[in-house]
DNA sequence: CGCCGAGTTGAACTGAATCAAGAAACGTGG
DNA sequence: CCACGTTTCTTGATTCAGTTCAACTCGGCG
């Protein structure tokens, strides 16, 4: 599925709006590790992913790397405290796996959003959609054992866990590999 | 500050669009303690603050209330979760004080929307500050000790450490309460 | 004056972190 | 296509931050 059949799939976008966003969008194929976007700069991109995974992740102050997020197919992938405000940005974005993306430039979607105001329904979509995955998350690690958190993973992200590493997800749930481990095999009870 | 001076101070909105909104929006002064929002209903009503401090909360499995958020003065209020995607919240959301709100509902909101697109920038703006909040919330909690999490109320919302009780503001960080007073009066080094 | 909710304090307990090895899987070059 | 080195995952022993439970203090309010 490419971008545009997706977003026409739940907003109807008009002929213009269509050849606009098929002139602009890019196709990029673009190998596992690839960094999308480096914290502490304005990110100047979305991606939309063909194919692929990808992750948020940013640095605490002993520089260890706590991943944020996941996204896989067919999700808006950019470093939303930055893209809209133009500020730089607390996070790095990277590929977990060989993937293809679309790709337009924070210019560009402006000038999409002023000249065809109906796609702003598309960001609006998109921002309600993330802040409902946020709470959703929010509700299921605050005040939950690890092995509450574990089960939210096999119940609402199932493809996640089959695809990221231990190391990764351990580190998106908010405990140490070695008890994901564990708890993995059932040695926690 | 009233909304509509709020708003008009970062998007400029056209008289008539001010109009509508001075037509539509109601004030309401209602005391602590009533409740904004129910859970499992769909929410109707956005609300502006204009005095007074508000929680969000769920009830988990067991039946705790566990706070998600405060808001206060200048701030909107809605179940971001409900209002517009028009589906059953997971929140409450209560006042936790005396307050003078401004109200607009659902169906008013999405007319006003409708007619004057500009005010789509607003609605855009909210999401994206909601959003922004959460990230912030989010690696504030994310790995953290309790004194951590302390730490991050006293620097980046002080004025609710303030004005909420120990004990919301406990379930906000994901800590007991007993640990948060003992943090409080330097117990725990 | 006495009650009640909010906060404090103490002691025991525990889930998960930490530290330290080892095993398995992975991919890279010979 | 195998061997070797690196990364990822597992397993065990120990430690500790924070929970739990229980009792007590304090301030406000009917």
């Amino acid at each position: 599925m490419n971008v545009i059949e997706y977003i026409n799939s739940f907003v109807l976008l008009s002929v213009e709006a269509k050849k606009y966003i098929s002139g602009k969008i890019r196709r990029e194929i673009l190998p596992k590790n690839t960094l999308l976007h480096r914290a502490d700069e304005v990110c100047e991109k979305v991606y939309f992913i063909e194919k692929g995974l990808v992750r948020w992740f940013y640095c605490n102050e002993d520089g260890k790397e706590i991943t944020d997020s996941f996204a896989l197919e067919n999700s808006f992938v950019t470093a939303f405290d930055s893209f809209f405000q133009r500020q730089p940005s607390r996070y790095f974005i990277e590929l977990l796996e060989d993937s293809i993306l679309y790709s337009m430039t924070a210019s560009e979607v402006e000038k999409e959003l002023e000249e065809f105001p109906e796609t702003q329904k598309v960001t609006h979509l998109i921002l309600v959609q993330i802040i409902e995955q946020m709470l959703d998350k929010n509700a299921a690690l605050h005040f939950r054992t690890a092995k509450e958190r574990y089960r939210y993973m096999t119940e609402k992200h199932p493809e996640i866990l089959q695809r990221a590493s231990l190391f990764h997800i351990a580190s998106y749930l908010g405990i140490t590999p070695e008890t994901l481990s564990r708890i993995r095999k059932n040695a926690i009870s």
